[in-house]
DNA sequence: TTATATATATGATAATTATCATATTTATAT
DNA sequence: ATATAAATATGATAATTATCATATATATAA
């Protein structure tokens, strides 16, 4: 975890989203007085589960997760969040502590903003509480859509999806590097992780996707995509 | 389905709740010139998933299933909103359409306000827009965790869970009479509706609980409550 | 570097769950 | 009232998935 120095304003950042838009120059302004940027190096823990919210998080760049550790000291992640997510959205105007924790899984930059300020200019400025609304809704039906998805496929089908997933929604390209392990996996898709290994390994000697480490290719789009709607 | 005929404003409402109250009086009479109260009977649709969102929808007092209809036209239950639970706010703010279907499993009545004014109210008025953040939130923070507890559970475990929540969440009682039927409970846990008949069977032999039709009665909630924790 | 832990890998087996078949009861429509 | 559909019920079996064991490779710490 490193604060770097940042040299543009709110007003002035390139990754100024929608929802910033909505707030005046002198809005921006003022987030920016208190605003940090950080960087979070793979692995690090941004937020646990039960820490006091004191600050608005907007990912600038990077790939993070967010999970739940269960009674069991087993996770389950919730989702991945990426540029420009405003992760800390999930919990702050119903709770007080993080209901979530969150981990970069890739080097992550961090704009941190105080909560306290984000949730004044909610209240003060009405078109920028329709654009966090908007936000805040869409985030959670996608976690919501994702996740009935998922539950109702069989583990081919789930293996599937994700590797689309990351292909297509992450990524960009059929060639990746993943970005979390294979139980990190089996625990955003619910399923054991010996059979994450097992399926990937069968994939592979189908030829459907090419594995080297942690990278993969994927040779056969149309087949994992029949596979991920079939269930 | 037929609208009522309503006596009370939502100024004098005894249903209103916190969200309400950030209203003033006078927002709340503007409110009231177009707000409908509507009862549903039992089994009838309420909202279909895709139909343009035009109204804001209060829960009175009833019950209704929130769910969603896949490409094999198999549903999945969402969510069960009872009384006081603002049942459209889930697409609202990130949709000109609903994502979700409602119908009333219960006879219930619904308050009917236009969903472009509760807009208007949430853009002028910065307190009315922290406490529907605060709902919204809420809403699918509960979601959430209900969906993720599941998904780890063995099927007796989810139908232990799945009576609990029954008797503790919905009726606060031991006895009561199911509102869904075997099908619509595999559709809440996913599962099969077999299994769970044949779960149910399994406790009502076991003497865990006691069915009569739809009516059930826990025997054993210690059982019910072991096996919902253990998985 | 060496020890230790963690991740990946695969097989064998047990446990869980879905599917199919069929019967009975209950609800719904004509 | 009778036909028809839907819900509940149960058994047999197949399919899916988890667990346990064990091995190797890779990463991490002392």
């Amino acid at each position: 975890m490193q604060v770097l120095k940042s040299h543009t304003s709110c007003k002035d950042c390139p990754y100024k989203t929608l929802v910033f838009g909505a707030l005046t120059d002198s809005e921006l302004e003022y987030v920016n007085t208190t605003r940090k940027e950080i960087l979070f190096k793979k692995g690090e823990v941004i937020t646990r589960e039960g820490d006091k919210i004191k600050e608005f998080l907007y990912l600038k760049s990077g790939l993070l997760k967010v999970f739940k550790t269960g009674p069991d000291n087993k996770d389950q992640i919730i989702r991945i969040a990426r540029t420009s997510d405003f992760v800390s959205l999930l919990s702050m105007f119903s709770n007080d502590t993080y209901k979530y924790s969150m981990t970069a899984i890739e080097d992550t930059t961090v704009c941190i903003m105080d909560s306290d300020q984000i949730k004044q200019l909610v209240e003060s400025n009405g078109k920028f509480a329709i654009e966090i609304l908007n936000r805040i809704s869409n985030t959670y039906d996608t976690i919501i859509e994702s996740t009935f998805k998922i539950r109702q496929k069989h583990l081919r089908g789930r293996i599937a999806y994700i590797l689309l997933y990351f292909a297509n929604k992450i990524y960009h390209r059929n060639k990746f590097e993943l970005p979390v392990s294979r139980r990190e996996i089996a625990e955003l898709i619910n399923m054991t992780t010996e059979n994450v290994i097992r399926i990937l390994s069968e994939f592979r000697k189908d030829n459907i996707i090419k594995i080297d480490g942690k990278t993969i290719e994927i040779l056969n789009v149309e087949f994992l995509e029949k596979l991920s709607k079939s269930g």
